[in-house]
DNA sequence: CTGTCCTAGACGTCTAGAGGAGTGTCAAAC
DNA sequence: GTTTGACACTCCTCTAGACGTCTAGGACAG
């Protein structure tokens, strides 16, 4: 059973403070494993001598940090850690694409998890501003919109929503539910935009509520965002990519030439 | 004055997650804009007829997606943007080492605010596991290790440690606390060891409360990492950069060809 | 005019207690 | 053997009140 020590009272930290503060350390020491549970709130109000709101509070500060998930009925339990998916920057190789491989799914490939998407949805709207400087085009100037949630192992990991020119896209496969082997991208080269270069803007920050239901996590788990422009050999934004990943799940690789 | 409307008791949220929604959703459309304040508990226990904890969680939950701080004898704020940092992926381009720049002050010459580095440390010490990895030495090698923290306009926005192998800078200037114009990787040039490419690994989380004290931010705010590691033209990692950023402050783009 | 002190108002922490709701177990009833 | 129900245990939400610390501004003494 797992050991604590008692709270402090010469501590200038309070009391709700010094008990995460032990919890935490058990955690990070392994004393706590990914999945076991910790004390109940009424086994730390006895072994602590608190009352129940400073217990929860403690186990409250954990949450916030994405610690821990709190399970009504059953307990607090150690974060399990998700698989980790790398994401290289040779995903978008066209190597994949020839092969019929989209780029979720070729790395799905490489790092053997089963994947899926859900909740894709194609349709025509205006151009949001940010977006719209990226594709260079007006604001509002009507564009093809691409929605889809990508799971792995049957968990949401990603929402991404892609963005193009009616004049690049429309009335070709892009704006059919399935585009077909390759995905989008393949069939952008069918359409004669050969792809050039792609920038990837990366920020991360805390989901909104949506986006939390949508990947499915708790509280205190952050986002990473990164938005994607495709670039033709013409040197014309083609596509942009709005993605938000649940940060757990992803560590992306970048590799650069030092000039 | 802002408006708020009222409990909705048939309503399946609880109370205080019903006063945080309104109190977002101010926040979100504007009608209350950054460094504004909230309404005192005092103010939302009478507005809401509610306790004084049940005010609390409320901004609890909003603290929590850090979108508003609190400051202790003042008031709730909502959370004013810092000024984004972007870093585009040519800021390790020779040019600017030739010029007597490091990568972090050539940064700041560009978005226009004013740089300044503290809390330098240099020592040696066994290299941690993951980073013996990149740098292919046995775990607990000794390296050299370099720790600092970048400020922009006075407020810290990033730290960092490098590690670099003993054969490769030990006895240099990089073993020094400041190591010259252009940074260390001019000073590994001048050793020889001309750069190659860098591969950096992106990812993201929330902060330990070291981390969160020393780049003082509040609770709810996640934290981007990236490990860079360098390669000389031999193809021989000389270093790895162990960085974690604030991630309102950040947004990294990175730049790739199709292939 | 200056500096100190006081005070009102704000958030921070803690206590004590209550009812609610989800989960799991086990024994009794069928 | 299966189902049902009671119950214990868990976390969730809310109330009411107390005291502490910090901030800002006004009153007052020097």
């Amino acid at each position: 059973m797992l050991q604590l020590g008692e709270i402090d009272r010469a501590d200038p930290r309070p009391p709700y403070r010094q008990i995460a503060a032990m919890l935490r350390e058990a955690i990070e020491s392994g004393g706590l494993e990914p999945g076991a549970k910790l004390p109940s709130e009424a086994a730390l109000m006895e072994h602590f001598g608190v009352a129940r709101m400073t217990a929860r509070q403690a186990i409250q500060e954990l949450r916030g940090e994405g610690l821990v998930i709190a399970e009504h009925g059953r307990g607090v339990f150690v974060r399990p850690m998700p698989p980790v998916r790398r994401l290289a920057s040779d995903r978008f190789a066209r190597a994949h694409r020839a092969a019929g491989k989209a780029a979720f799914l070729a790395e799905a490939d490489k790092a053997g998890y089963q994947p899926g998407v859900d909740r894709i949805r194609v349709a025509r709207a205006g151009a949001p501003k940010g977006i719209a400087e990226r594709l260079r085009v007006e604001a509002e100037t009507e564009v093809i919109v691409r929605e889809r949630r990508y799971l792995a192992n049957g968990r949401p990991v990603e929402i991404a929503t892609s963005y193009l020119p009616v004049p690049v896209a429309g009335g070709t496969p892009v704006e059919d539910v399935d585009p077909g082997p390759g995905g989008i991208y393949a069939r952008l080269e069918d359409a004669g935009h050969t792809l050039e270069r792609f920038t990837e803007e990366v920020g991360a920050r805390m989901p909104t509520p949506d986006e939390r239901n949508a990947l499915e996590i708790g509280p205190g788990v952050p986002v990473l965002t990164v938005v994607r422009t495709a670039f033709d050999t013409e040197g014309a934004a083609v596509e942009v990519c709005d993605t938000v990943k649940a940060a757990p799940a992803y560590l992306l690789e970048y590799d650069f030439p030092a000039r």
